[in-house]
DNA sequence: AAAATTTATTAAAGCGCTTACATATTTTAA
DNA sequence: TTAAAATATGTAAGCGCTTTAATAAATTTT
């Protein structure tokens, strides 16, 4: 039933002396109607304090101004300031930003799809590109504009904005080699279902196989957090096997490991060498500063809603959303050492 | 114009044979309906890959099914954090975040607040409780459902979650006083428009007067980053007046000033003590850790959401909802010593 | 001045969904 | 067995907006 209390056009139109076309048509583009009547109802409009039904709108439509973002979490900050720079970059275009987060689950992340589509969202920003075939046909299926960040590669069919992870991990493994370590460990993310984690770990891999003299004493996963990577640290230590260098597949997990050590009484870098990934403000106020990984997180979050702001808008004379590859910078601190 | 590619209800009852109503009833009332029949119903959805359009059934029911929240800046961990909480508790029950951002400025939020209910959220989370008669007015006149975070008090018309700023920061600057520093600095956000990183200034300035050989040397305002940070104690410093500690009304205030104290060769805390505020993860890093006062972020974020949830769920047998308290700690940690 | 063109406005048909009400069917009670 | 009650389904009227086609008014051209 009608809210009465919630003015319609229908009221607008009456108290302006038009008709709802006008308007429609004065809201959604005023230089179709002629000066004086636009005033007349830009005047109705505010004495009623009117806003447009977005149902009404949307039914109309068949659109929302709507895009949806399902991330990890927020709680890494590499998220969170891509996603801020995402939703500010929508806002320039007048969309606004509906946020999902998939906790590193590929079943919540097709949950938070469905569920984010079906709050109208008209294209989506995913993070990574590894998923269930299930989520890629629904996306297929369903034709859903969407954008992948983070990762980037050449045969993927969706646009990707990011950096290729295999790459940026091999290059601070051959950073870390060249720098004469020899035996190095790794702590990465969990890498079920997360192909950030599993690339950078191979792209260490990468670096290791080209370097016969180099070993790999242990690959440890754990979650992103201070603890998990504490333990981890403690897991690789308790083989005996001396690594030099750890390097690890994200900041939170750097500074999990440099906590320990210093708990433990190893000096970083003396006694051991770290290095993380992503360059958060974490990096920059760790004891000693921790040598990293920059990221582009914010340009990523910025390119991202262009293009899925691109795919959205039948583009007019513009071509088509293309991926955009952006580069790691390795960012020389005071956590890595020379051998 | 139709979308033949997209099935809508009529599809899916022709091919299930029955009526749309039915279909209907099916997906929000499924007990409504005869088991043969929801089993029919069911297959014909699943086999159009049937998703209820968004714009339709908002324009029928008057919901969405959707909230906004409106946060100075997700690159602040402590919203982040909080925003995650809020997002998973509103999941739980179905209902979807959209997220808009104000940088800490009035007519941004206002802006906010205008486009996140224009598009169609039902209810809205705000931060801190001053805002200008305009916002207030136009809250009221649209009866928008909204629950005030990170801040509490008596007299607010609204639902309010979080904790009394003034108070917390009046207890840590009598902490800092206990410990035996007569001669305090206060480095602060912006207070124009900030409620938070204003009553945190008059709670250290309560302290003060209630201890009249308590000295409060300088009040530096500045913007939340490092850098900023560091220009302000940069500031304090040049007053000669030598403060021995300095009161930071956020943790990356604090960070930044410590970053700076160490640049200049300042020993925290046995040159300058420094505390924070929130209680994010930067403060549990740095080298001493900061002392600081943790800021409940998460349990805000979830009692936020069951709020709002509640205000928007015209709620059965339950009683209104209700404003709570949290509380604040004190988490002693290395930046501050006793004189 | 009339005809042709341009501009401004309106009327009304949908967009897809929910739901009150009517109707048909089944179950229970008498 | 029949009447009454309960259950299941269908019909159709909106919800508020946009937009095409039709009409009216103003402007330009002939």
């Amino acid at each position: 039933m009608r809210d009465t209390n919630r003015p319609n056009l229908e009221d607008v139109a009456v108290l302006a002396g038009v008709s709802t076309a006008s308007i429609s048509r004065c809201i959604n583009n005023p230089k179709k109607v002629a000066e004086p009547t636009r005033l007349r109802i830009q005047k109705a409009i505010d004495s009623l304090g009117y806003m447009p039904h977005f149902g009404g709108r949307a039914l109309a439509i068949n659109r929302t101004n709507t895009v949806g973002a399902i991330i990890p979490s927020m709680e890494n900050a590499v998220f969170a300031s891509g996603l801020q720079a995402f939703q500010e970059t929508l806002n320039d275009s007048k969309v606004t930003l509906l946020v999902g987060s998939s906790n590193y689950n590929a079943s919540q992340e097709y949950d938070q799809i469905r569920s984010l589509l079906s709050q109208g969202a008209d294209g989506l920003l995913l993070i990574g590109k590894d998923r269930p075939k299930k989520t890629l046909d629904f996306l297929e299926k369903h034709s859903v504009p969407h954008v992948l960040a983070w990762c980037f590669g050449k045969n993927i069919s969706s646009p990707v904005v990011g950096f290729d992870n295999q790459k940026a991990a091999q290059k601070i493994a051959d950073h870390v080699i060249a720098l004469g370590h020899r035996k190095l460990a790794i702590i990465a993310g969990l890498r079920e279902g997360n192909d950030r984690a599993n690339e950078r770990i191979i792209g260490i891999e990468d670096a290791q196989k080209t370097n016969p003299n180099v070993e790999l004493v242990a690959i440890e996963e754990c979650k992103y957090s201070f603890e998990e990577a504490s333990a981890a640290l403690d897991r690789i230590l308790a083989l005996n096997k001396n690594p030099t260098a750890i390097i690890c597949s994200s900041d939170v997990l750097a500074v999990g490991a440099m906590l320990r050590a210093k708990e433990l009484g190893l000096s970083v870098p003396n006694d051991i060498s770290i290095t993380g990934f992503d360059d958060i403000n974490l990096a920059r106020v760790v004891t000693p500063s921790l040598t990293t990984v920059r990221v582009p997180q914010q340009e990523m979050g910025r390119k991202a809603a262009e293009i899925l702001l691109d795919l959205i808008n039948p583009n007019l004379g513009k071509t088509a959303a293309q991926s955009v590859e952006l580069t790691t910078t390795i960012i020389n601190r005071g956590t890595l050492a020379s051998r």
